[in-house]
DNA sequence: TCGCTGTACCAAAGCGCTTTGGATTTTGCT
DNA sequence: AGCAAAATCCAAAGCGCTTTGGTACAGCGA
């Protein structure tokens, strides 16, 4: 069913019937319910590909999933942030179109959807210390917002960003509020910009005491759980070894109590753990008392949060340079406790 | 640029260009060359939404990931299946589209989709035992392939599966042979296809060696973490605990494994463990030597299978009743070992 | 009565592409 | 040279919608 067959069965011409389903003023009350209970009762929607054409929109926005061949990892909170963001688009009838690009074709893949026009805005996803993609798709022309921030970053752009610095700051003070001395860091890529800023939030909190800041007790890779294991077990086969964690990720955390455990350690007791928690759907950080002590920031709700701004930018470019700086929570679990005596 | 500038630009009409750039033999070979570098050089690419409604095709793949608000769990390995199924649409000039449903919404999200003409087919996640979808979408004419499969579908229909009952007859069968006769269940939950069929499996191994099956070792849940863990953790707590688990995810192994440390038992040697691995990027189950024993199979490698079925299918509708069956490697890891002896 | 103002509707153009149905030129052969 | 066939190219229609620029008619005051 197609507008004109529709508006042939009511009798009316396709330009009131298109009218009449888009909420303009100039058509009959009565003529509006007619045909919004025919549209309903065949079914009928515009077509998308048509509807884009003639308003010049896409009425699409595209999410890029950077996937590097060296490493091939699919950023695991992905699935959780889209599900946010979805809901959002669906209910602006937006589509939500997804892009994979290996290392090095990002730049074409974002220039393909622009030249495509295949989508009105998109979202950066997994921004870098220094992220060309913000300069290109400044010059191109493509209204994104940034999920999370580049600090190399010159131009003015939108962002929506967890307060990495300051939760990891929070956290620090937190153990070292406990007696820790030996904090060790098991961090994301520091290429990644939220990987910076965490480190960069460890050791301001760090220096602001005078406690020394040691590079053997930090670590830097992929948030898989194998990394939070090695590197756990690593840093407590060292002569002075950590009585403290701070893990980037849940899924790094998991690794490093396993190492912990099989150390015959009590985490808690003997090595205190805080890591950050996503909150993601499959991967709680148990029920009513989490286990791990967490700054927690939801990147479900990050979604829907950004996808409102993105929305709200296409349709008016003046609100596309707004910054959304979220707090994390320090949630207390059973991970952490007093720094163990000297004996 | 569009094809109308592009065109002017070179002299030539419209139509020329558009074929020169789609491959067809009446144009001449050189002037082909010309078309196709001045579209390099403008960056010229057709837009989707024009080609689509002048071809009649929508040129994208629709993606439901259901959503369910009572347990707000996205699927994870939703992003690996994705990044795998991304590059072929890419590669034949498809998009990949999202849409997120909530319970009950589904059937409206589907009929929304193939209304607004939005997609040429669509991949199904998650098969449930019986699953509505199957029907709807063979009703409603949407080109459909079911990663997974339903048990209770009447229909034919196309779809890719890993061989899940075979695969955890092997994994129990390996366990039976290394002597162990209590053997854990812990399911994903078993409205879900694939977590039924692993029930079976697991079912007629220890049937046909004439082990009873025990329901009070036999959990079924959403793969987290927890559910892993409290089951290990219960099922421990028994009087005739079992020497063995099976686990359906990498996730709920982790916590498995986790409760059996905690027990102060050692994995591998106490309890062997055996859990699937869907080779996700984020959760690697180690190195050279896999942590644990697992039936593994590339949830990233299906998806890209998958995807060419369902883009031949549409292609040629003829082939849209293929069903894939892909084996399981069973990868023998360091959880598994010789039932304890009783002493 | 006439003209004027709204109200309610419509025909047709246009979005950027593909494709149909020619038109024109070149080629191959006698 | 002469002619059919093949090789190239093109104008225009059409995909399903929105939107521009109307028309037709009722109601109103003068």
């Amino acid at each position: 069913m197609n507008l004109k067959q529709l508006s042939q069965k009511l009798g009316l011409s396709q330009t009131t019937v298109s009218r009449a389903l888009n909420g303009y003023p100039e058509v009959n009350e009565a003529t509006r319910l007619r045909v919004e209970r025919a549209a309903a009762q065949y079914h009928y929607r515009p077509s998308t590909r048509a509807k884009g054409l003639a308003t010049g929109k896409a009425l699409a926005i595209g999410h890029v999933i950077p996937i590097s061949s060296k490493h091939e990892m699919v950023n695991p909170i992905f699935g959780d942030f889209i599900a946010g963001a979805g809901e959002t688009y669906a209910r602006h009838g937006y589509e939500m179109i997804l892009c994979t690009a290996d290392d090095g074709q990002e730049e074409q893949v974002y220039r393909g959807l622009k030249a495509r026009r295949a989508v009105d805005g998109v979202v950066v996803h997994g921004p870098r210390l220094d992220d060309s993609r913000i300069r290109l798709l400044h010059d191109i022309g493509l209204p994104f917002v940034v999920h999370g921030r580049s600090s190399g970053a010159t131009l003015p752009y939108a962002w929506l960003d967890v307060n990495n610095r300051h939760a990891f700051q929070r956290a620090t003070d937190f153990l070292l509020d406990l007696g820790h001395l030996r904090i060790g860091l098991i961090n994301g890529m520091e290429c990644m910009d939220f990987a910076h800023r965490r480190r960069d939030g460890y050791t301001i909190a760090m220096l602001a005491r005078g406690v020394p800041v040691d590079p053997s007790i930090m670590r830097s890779s992929e948030m898989t759980e194998d990394f939070g294991y090695q590197s756990t077990r690593d840093m407590l086969a060292l002569g002075d070894p950590p009585t403290a964690l701070l893990c980037a990720s849940l899924i790094s955390a998991l690794g490093a109590r396993r190492a912990v455990e099989e150390a015959g350690l009590v985490m808690g007791r003997d090595v205190s753990i805080i890591t950050h928690d996503d909150d993601l759907s499959y991967l709680k950080n148990g029920g009513d008392i989490p286990i791990f002590t967490a700054t927690r920031s939801s990147v479900r709700a990050a979604g829907a949060r950004l996808a409102e701004i993105l929305l709200g930018g296409i349709a008016d470019p003046e609100l596309l340079h707004q910054n959304v700086l979220l707090e994390a929570e320090l949630m207390v679990g059973r991970s952490t406790g007093p720094a163990p005596r000297k004996d």
